[in-house]
DNA sequence: GACCAGGCACATC
DNA sequence: GATGTGCATGGT
């Protein structure tokens, strides 16, 4: 068993299943990817509410509403004004593109890098965002590395300091099943134990990778 | 008041 | 290619 799956298997233990992405429905969580960004989810929370609140929470909705409503609506998640027109774009991409995907969808003839590329031609769209909408909307097998997975790679897998998205995603992928529902949970659980148990620089004593075999240095460096 | 939070695009060197 | 900067709110 590779020292990453160990890792999966010590968090899930800690804190079982997380249930993510919140939301009702593929589009609401693509919309929560993108209103996420450098945000916390508590500000992205208020903005979807806000949402919610005009029935705005709908790809065609969200093209038609005047710029100010929507950037009065997703205010709260910060950057109001970039979001809003990332938010556009991508509705214009799902209204042109998420029919195709879902039935490829149907008939299992996905392919994952196809669709990446797609997201990442979207002004607004990078490749976190990119995988959290794949993985998270459309149920695609591609991993999200975020801040706290790099953190934790860093820490627990001692991949080098400057390391690319890409570099890190190979890293978690080759030494994992190609599994949705393992890849969701795997990073829903890094930032639970991200936001639990550690901080920017170190692991905190309660943190659970530190019973990773070969984790001695950083124990000793970090109580 | 400073710092942080589930990034990204663009300018500059 | 690497680095810096603007975007902006709400909670601690």
């Amino acid at each position: 068993m590779s020292l990453v799956y160990k890792a999966f298997e010590l968090l899930f233990e800690r804190y079982g299943e997380q249930y993510w992405w919140p939301g009702n429905s593929a589009w609401e969580i693509c919309t929560g990817a993108v209103l996420t960004q450098n945000t916390n989810w508590h500000n992205v929370e208020l903005a979807i509410r806000n949402l919610r609140k005009i029935d705005a929470l709908c790809p065609n909705r969200i093209l038609a509403m005047p710029d100010l409503d929507l950037e009065n609506a997703v205010r709260p998640s910060g950057f109001f004004r970039v979001k809003s027109k990332r938010l556009k774009n991508v509705a214009e991409w799902w209204l042109i593109y998420a029919d195709k995907l879902h039935e490829q969808l149907r008939k299992n003839t996905c392919n994952v890098l196809f669709w990446r590329q797609s997201l990442l031609r979207i002004n607004g769209v990078g490749e976190e965002t990119a995988d959290s909408i794949l993985l998270y909307s459309f149920n695609l097998p591609t991993f999200v590395i975020d801040t706290y997975t790099r953190r934790a790679a860093l820490r627990h897998f001692s991949m080098p300091n400057k390391c690319s998205y890409e570099t890190l995603q190979q890293f978690f992928m080759e030494n994992l099943p190609p599994d949705v529902r393992l890849y969701n949970e795997y990073h829903a659980l890094l930032v639970r134990n991200a936001k639990e148990n550690c901080c920017k620089n170190s692991c905190l004593p309660g943190c659970p990778l530190r019973e990773l075999p070969g984790n001695l240095r950083l124990s000793k460096k970090s109580v």
